[in-house]
DNA sequence: GTCTATAGTTGGATAGAC
DNA sequence: GTCTATCCAACTATAGAC
């Protein structure tokens, strides 16, 4: 019905296709569910893609250009290091765990770029953008706790990155939002065994304990696994 | 040709099924990719199994349990904990990384199984056998290096899955077998922390260093992180 | 038990009217 | 630009001959 320029109808079919994939599975995002879910006929689609697999990586660029963004907002003040890392994880694990569908989609588009050369370019993509985002946070957290890491950061955000993964894997077939959310506490304990007081950046802060310490006791408190 | 009982003919078709899904991917695994790679008509597959979902069942069925079969195999004689734990986790990704296709093909399977009511039961599946596969490794330290953990068994092994999780999608993505190593050799260290001595079980090995300086050490040495 | 033949769907892609 | 109609391929599943 409505006659739009060809760059709005492609957005609009991205979203569809969003909505479908997230919904009922990436294998359920046909081309004609698709034109279904936004409305408009099968050849609209093939008008707008020249084929199936340039709308499954448009759809993937979108998805993960959302991820990205998601776990950028929402960092409160300078505080202690625990309190912005759990902060920071605690709004990642909210992002994944409100949008079920879309981190099983996401699961499913790298495992189906990892078999189909058409796609082979989402799951470096994804990848890529997910560590770039944790090498980010974990520099927005230095920014505001005041402190920097005993180890590169890159290091840091493939650990990461990959003990989410786990968790979120384990989340989606179990359901367990408690074991996933002390996992993380967790894992934050452990990162802020690695934090120590930035030199130069906050002075008048670095009096107060020396970092061995602050280790031992950020390991005993909580660090990889769930408080016994 | 062959006549062959129903229950051999079905340990076959399982076999040629694993064969097509794990070197082609689980949406290349059709009936009829199935029956060519075991050499059978299209009739025979229907007549063993009753629809593909079976088929796909007995497959995943089988694929949990050579994974569970893997990681049980070459434990060495008792040394240091670290030096167990490094034989552990190096055995388990030698079993990995030596076997790309079926790695990918058990995440298909799990995700396929999240979206199909007719595969639930398989990803639940998976990560029980794979949960007790991981505390059997526990046990089996426990017992070659005469130590307890500081943590729960379950935690821990729940820890070990997903991180191996995480790094094994990353692996699959970009191929760095060096950086996965690198994170399983940080985790070892990390459980290296957790580790005490056993309080009956090797008497006059006690006497030597008491736990917490221990931790402290081994988390200095490796921790999650490779080393700097 | 095994095969051929075929029914019945579904999906990707295109042609051509409007 | 949009729609209808259609082609062609691939799949699951079954029926029936041998």
């Amino acid at each position: 019905m409505n006659r739009l320029p060809v760059a709005q109808r492609r957005e609009q079919l991205i979203e569809a296709a969003l909505a479908v994939a997230s919904r009922d599975g990436i294998d359920a995002a046909t081309v004609r569910a698709v034109a279904a879910e936004a409305g408009v006929s099968l050849g609209v689609v093939h008008y707008c893609f020249q084929d199936k697999a340039e709308l499954m990586r448009a759809m993937a660029h979108a998805i993960t250009g959302q991820n990205a963004a998601g776990s950028l907002a929402g960092l409160a003040a300078d505080a202690g290091v625990d309190q912005v890392i759990d902060a920071v994880l605690g709004g990642l694990w909210d992002g994944i765990s409100t949008h079920r569908g879309s981190q099983l989609l996401s699961y499913e588009l790298t495992t189906s770029s990892l078999r189909h050369a058409d796609l082979a370019q989402v799951a470096k993509e994804q990848y890529a953008g997910s560590w770039t985002a944790a090498e980010q946070a974990l520099a927005m957290i230095e920014q505001a706790a005041g402190v920097t890491w005993s180890v590169p950061r890159s290091d840091l955000a493939r650990v990461v990155v990959a003990l989410v993964d786990g968790y979120s894997l384990a989340w989606l077939v179990d359901g367990d939002d408690r074991a996933a959310r002390d996992g993380l506490r967790s894992l934050g304990g452990y990162l802020a065994t690695l934090a120590t007081p930035a030199p130069a950046a906050v002075p008048g802060r670095e009096s107060a304990d020396e970092p061995t310490d602050q280790r031992t006791d950020a390991l005993h408190d909580g660090a990889l696994v769930p408080d016994a």
